[in-house]
DNA sequence: CTCCTGTCCTGCCGGC
DNA sequence: TGCCGGCAGGACAGGA
């Protein structure tokens, strides 16, 4: 479900009400997700001070102060509730994971499909953590431009699509903003990367921070569950301009007079959207 | 090494 | 109305 977008928005949802705050409770409902929860989460957590939240692609990392950090990845369906004054609530469907905060509130860590995680490191060994040491640069950070893109570009002969949902490449995208920023850079899906050029890298890299900034801006994208950690909902979605519009004319193409039909193609047994007339 | 396919899991939507 | 297939924002293992 959420790609860079969503979860900076839901980790800043989490920054301003949890931050500062102790954890009196930890209740897992069910043994993992897509790994088991850390056997030692409980009495990492319990009475300890939250000091920091923040996003690392699409993981979101909280500091304790005991120099715990815990590391959540929402999957494809993960939400995360904070909830006031919450000391009576009951756990609805798909709650996994239940944390009781020192003012009464709770965060509740909700995911149908369980393709979420929820890890356990200490901040001394954060960075060479599986799911980091791997990772690409952030695309809204100093490490990611035109030219760093360009030069990973160079040496993979596989499609745009693919190279840029690999997270190796660069941190934090997936499939709605991959066929987004592939549009506004008018580069095909299926082009090979090795047949980027530098100024077309140039033009990617500035579109993929500039739709990623758009759509933090708007909350992030709300398709089916999607919603901000306080419940509201995200609406980037209405400025798509190719996601999940098959058959319809783009915004390049909105005023010309050859329309163009948004086209639905599989890659890697994901959909991709993109206009067959502007993107080559 | 790189690349591609299949798989994990539940819910929802459209077609019959 | 009900059933069934296909698809969904991600990541990783395993095989070629």
């Amino acid at each position: 479900m959420p790609e860079l977008p969503e979860v900076e928005t839901v980790c800043r949802g989490m920054a301003q009400v949890m931050e500062a705050q102790t954890i009196l409770s930890v209740l897992t409902r069910r043994k993992n997700l897509r790994v088991p929860f850390p056997a030692n989460l409980q009495s990492r957590l319990e009475g300890h001070k939250i000091t920091k939240l923040e996003r690392r692609a699409k993981y979101i990392l909280m500091h304790m102060d005991n120099g715990a950090v815990v590391i959540m990845h929402l999957g494809m369906s993960g939400r995360i509730f904070l909830l006031p004054d919450a000391e009576s609530y009951e756990p609805q469907k798909h709650d996994h994971l239940i944390f009781g905060m020192g003012d009464g509130s709770k965060m509740v860590f909700n995911d149908a499909r369980r393709f979420g995680m929820v890890m356990l490191d200490h901040e001394k060994t954060i960075e060479s953590h599986s799911a980091f040491s791997q990772l690409g640069p952030e695309p809204l950070g100093n490490r990611f431009s035109g030219s760093v893109l360009y030069e990973v570009l160079q040496n993979k002969k596989t499609n745009m699509k693919a190279v840029l949902m690999d997270q190796r490449v660069v941190a934090g995208l997936g499939n709605i903003y991959v066929s987004e920023a592939l549009f506004y850079a008018g580069i095909h899906p299926e082009r090979a990367a090795n047949k980027v050029s530098k100024e077309e890298a140039e033009n990617l890299a500035a579109a993929i921070r500039d739709v990623l900034n758009r759509a933090i801006a708007a909350g992030g994208s709300t398709l089916k569950d999607y919603r901000h950690a306080d419940g509201e909902l995200g609406y980037f979605q209405h400025q798509f301009a190719v996601y999940g519009k098959e058959g319809e004319t783009c915004p390049r193409c909105a005023d010309a007079l050859n329309k163009c039909q948004i086209q639905k193609i599989v890659q890697s047994g994901r959909s991709t959207y993109f206009c067959p007339a502007t993107q080559k």
